[in-house]
DNA sequence: CGTATTTGACCTGCGC
DNA sequence: GCGCAGGTCAAATACG
């Protein structure tokens, strides 16, 4: 079904509706992420070459599950985004709904790790949150899955823009 | 009352 | 086969 769609931009990368802790990308990430190739749905995730900090982190994932063999790699042959944010918050206001549905205290990791779903019953995205023991204001937020569903704050936001430009244009 | 979170139990894969 | 670690389920609970 999915799993073939070009990657999607993780939502909060440009969090429409970051409220009070605007999510923080390390600036000596940025010159490493490929923008164009990202935003235009291109990134090779799940692909050879990672471009980009977050595909470099997927390869890391997909390595893993192919070491692991057999079934489990069925499982996760679906993108997946890791990728580290300074916020004081675990948990982002991204724009898309999540409901949590596990907590697990992970190997050396002082701080436990959140799972996370959307709750849009058509779409089985998944995200784990985890914050870094190193620095405790690093979040490690990996999406898995690709939403199939517009992000409901996004569009509050875009739909009074969209109705003006379409009101300007009509001149 | 409907929805979200918490949390221990359960399941699965892997290494020894 | 067993134990460990990671991931998920689901009943209980909290909250609006």
């Amino acid at each position: 079904m999915e799993g073939q769609e070009a990657p999607q931009l993780p939502p909060h990368l440009f969090s429409p509706s970051s409220s009070l802790h605007p999510p923080f990308i390390d600036p000596q990430l940025l010159p490493h992420i490929d923008w164009v190739s990202l935003l235009s749905g291109q990134a090779a995730v799940g692909d050879e070459r990672p471009s980009t900090i977050e595909s470099a982190s997927v390869i890391a994932e997909e390595q893993k599950d192919r070491r692991k063999s057999g079934r489990l790699m069925k499982k996760h042959s679906r993108p997946r985004f890791a990728f580290q944010t300074k916020s004081p918050d675990d948990i982002l206001d991204d724009g898309y709904r999540w409901r949590k549905y596990g907590q697990k205290s992970v190997k050396n990791s002082a701080y436990p790790r959140s799972y996370y779903r959307c709750t849009n019953h058509t779409c089985n995205v998944k995200k784990q949150v985890q914050r870094l023991s190193k620095d405790t204001s690093m979040v490690v937020t990996t999406y898995e899955g690709i939403h199939n569903h517009p992000c409901e704050k996004l569009m509050e936001t875009l739909t009074p823009l969209l109705k003006q430009m379409q009101f300007l244009s009509s001149f």
